[in-house]
DNA sequence: GATGAATGAGCTTTCATTCAT
DNA sequence: AATGAATGAAAGCTCATTCAT
């Protein structure tokens, strides 16, 4: 009647949560759809959980290392800032067109934050990840690598396509060689010269 | 006693709904937020408007209309690509910095629809721009004067920096020439050679 | 199908709401049960008033005015102090045995103050009476006709015999002169000589 | 890694249990508290305690305990009704004042009784002493020695000042001779003639 | 003795919407 | 045109208690 494995509950329970909130949506998605689907009591989901935004940070963590695990040659030791971000915008279009339930997901957390003062606490994630590459780029510029544009343009320019993409990517189809094109203008816009 | 204009109590309605749903987001705001905040009645809103979808779709149209407005210089009737591009982005990003509040309830609203069937009705007013937008694109690539890209990657490169932008400009401080980098940013991508 | 008199659904809910209080204690009794006991709706209830303390609320000031009517004699302009304690005690003490409900519940609430942080605002009710009484038994003391205590100790003379009888006629039989008793009892503990 | 002394656990939950008690009341108080405050498990609780009103009859007894100690003179062999009476209500007003949390949670306590009947079977330490005391007075009544007053009415005379004055020294400042002046308006309001 | 996962009924409260007046 | 009382389903969450290990 119990668990064989530790935590096997807490494995449906997210792996459930998670199910629900990539189908309907983090705000469409009730604790009470969360039971019903992981066949887990009330109780047991607020054992393991301590409400529904710990839930989402879940799912939250898991895309972002989902990304970052398929741009990692952007952050290899050596790598030229040319490889650095036609990686880093590649692994987000072929990681975002291959989880089309985690952009919206993301997409949908980053909104709420605005107006769900529970939600807010999960920022960190975004911002850490964003400080790191600021970092990066304004020493590039300063190399004379890329151009000496404020962190909000570069980004805007290199991250922005891909993001506005995979948005669009839901209804209409993609190319194939979107990622390749979206990260050689990453590239093209910011590069020095 | 009474309202000595048609439409006095209605206006008043909607301004309240604008001003709760720009200061708190659409989620956050209730029908009571918006009585208290109107002085109308319950019964007076759903006089005036089908509930709250509707008074969502007011603001949309306000805020793309404010949009257009903006960006009118680039619908003249022989404006050439480039000009209509630059001031396509231009707009927009002078627009939306202009009113932070709209921007982020766009994209509250655009994230909403995915999980609120009532919502999803309002993709409409969207979605016609943008056809509008595609058809033109792809004449201009069929003249030579753009790259020939599929309209989700030739809207991508044009616009995505520009919201990216918007969205980070919440945070962070944005450069005063930001309209101007992301428009050229815009034809730079796009433009043919 | 509605209430063909003003606040005729009100006053239901606020009669079941006492009722319940009443009968099974505030702690006990859920929204639920007032909801049963009025007949009326949970969105009803939360309509009139803001919520289980509202509602205690009302019970608190009515009891409070049924015993402040009891004692009204004490309140005359130009009464002596004798006869103002007297009739003071003895109004709280008739009251109290014709209403042992108020009682047990005023008692509750007193002490659910000390945890429960919504409830802890009625306290004004109580503390309003309590100053007007020190500063009437101060006046008296200037005067001569009793004892110079401390506040703290002539209420507990004057008042403790007649909470505790009450508290305890609960569960045992209450001779019939208690009230006169109680009364000559407290006047005896604090006069003069 | 075990207890090495028999107990050592229990004593644990239950100082812990009393501290919570005396912190937030005994309604405000969860198991979870408990839990938290002790260091022991869910299970361990349960496996020494039968529940949350079983700890609270821990607390209700070391309270008793505590007063009928402050209070021990007057249940010696051969006392005078006069040093018995004051005995008693000097060691309440001394040992109270000395530990307010304790008189707030008796009084808690006691409210509950009322509403929740597994704290019901509490009532019989109270009760035990009362009916001690209650012998007592008739005695002494039937020698002469004090009014010959029901047991009500002699309870309230005796120990109401005390507990009303007990509560009020939450909030008020307290008088440093409160217990001798309390102790000797007992006497004064039952001794015979 | 000790653990903590599991339970599930129960709670208060919110809310968009309807409709008799 | 205007009111606001009435609805009731649905929400997130708490908690004392049980029991297999």
């Amino acid at each position: 009647m119990h668990a064989t494995q530790p935590s096997d509950r807490r494995t449906k329970i997210l792996e459930a949560a998670l199910a629900c909130f990539l189908e309907h949506g983090y705000a469409a998605t009730s604790i009470a759809d969360i039971r019903a689907a992981s066949g887990a009591s009330t109780g047991s989901i607020y054992h393991f959980f301590s409400g529904k935004p710990a839930l989402a940070l879940a799912l939250v963590e898991r895309a972002v290392a989902g990304w970052s695990a398929a741009a990692a040659e952007a952050f290899a030791p050596d790598v030229t800032p040319e490889r650095a971000i036609k990686a880093s915008v590649a692994g987000l279009v072929t990681w975002g067109l291959a989880h089309p339930g985690e952009v919206r997901f993301i997409d949908e957390i980053r909104t709420l934050q605005s107006s769900d003062p529970a939600l807010a606490r999960l920022l960190g994630a975004f911002d850490d990840g964003r400080d790191t590459g600021r970092a990066l780029y304004d020493r590039w510029a300063a190399q004379g690598h890329v151009r000496p544009l404020p962190w909000p343009l570069a980004h805007a320019l290199m991250l922005g396509p891909a993001y506005d993409f995979l948005r669009l990517a839901r209804l209409l189809p993609a190319p194939a060689d979107a990622a390749e094109t979206l990260a050689e203008a990453a590239w093209a816009a910011v590069r020095a010269n």
